[in-house]
DNA sequence: TTGCGTGCAAAGGTTTTGCATGGCA
DNA sequence: TGCCATGCAAAACCTTTGCACGCAA
């Protein structure tokens, strides 16, 4: 299947490189893209696409009913895990050691081998560890829901 | 808030055990159970209750409309990360030294906590990673999508 | 008895699609 | 020129909700 480069297609692509690591909503690009002309379809067409081609992640979160994709630059991240705040919603970039220690303690002890471009590491990042320390004083539990 | 322990609740909830580690549809959830008198409602209002409680995960996947949970049993899980394979679908869990391992690793190297029952790791699991090498003879190219 | 949980069906909001037209190559 | 992509608006779909009733505690 042929590709054309567009003009919706192309300010999709810099739209999404200039917000890196965020999780956006489809209403949301699309808002934003419109007084440029994009229109709804061809922002959730091109998506659709990109995430199909793994350019994009999508993701859900709780208590909303839409979805959201994540774009990084692929020669950037392709090397390492991303680390996702759960509290601020910040994504951070470990470093390429560690990401390759991890993928290889995995691969080594199960044989998985890791898809570091998929791989979202779901956590507490230093910031808002320190904020929760400090309310901690008053309010001891902090985070500790049972799970998975 | 006060909880009710109601049929459809435990009905749900064994569900789930049986399930654990599986990635389910709402509706073939509440397909399942709507013979033994559980209604759609029902069960989308558990789900919710379960996945703001923390007990559960909400996923997408690409390519579908709908969303997926995850059940896994939660004083089992807690301790360590999922492996989730992005071939066959399959949910492993790394054994708790390797998850200790990497959790620390990644704290001392980033400051950042590692929130185990909500971490999955994609990649491609021992079996899935062996049928694609013997593929590999013919098309040398397996898996190599761009991404993040 | 109190009030949470359920079922049903209607409402809601997000995402997808059909069709005719526009634009890239 | 040939075909992919876009726009628009309607359709589809999954999920959520309102309301009255049932049931756990």
């Amino acid at each position: 299947m042929q590709s054309y480069s567009t003009k919706q297609r192309k300010l999709l692509l810099s739209y999404l490189a200039a917000h890196a690591d965020e999780e956006l909503a489809a209403d949301v690009i699309s808002r934003d893209l419109s007084h440029e002309g994009v229109s709804v379809s061809a922002v959730y067409r091109n998506l659709a696409a990109l995430e199909a081609d793994g350019k994009i992640q999508k993701v859900t979160k709780s208590g909303t009913r839409r979805a959201f994709y994540r774009f990084s630059d692929a020669a950037e991240c392709r090397r390492h895990i991303h680390l996702y705040c759960t509290e601020c919603g910040k994504t951070y970039h470990a470093d390429v050691p560690t990401t390759d220690y991890v993928a290889d303690r995995i691969e080594s002890a199960s044989g998985f081998e890791v898809d570091r471009s998929k791989t979202v590491i779901r956590g507490v990042c230093r910031e808002c560890g320190k904020a929760a320390d400090t309310t901690a004083n008053a309010k001891k539990t902090v985070n500790n829901g049972s799970g998975t």
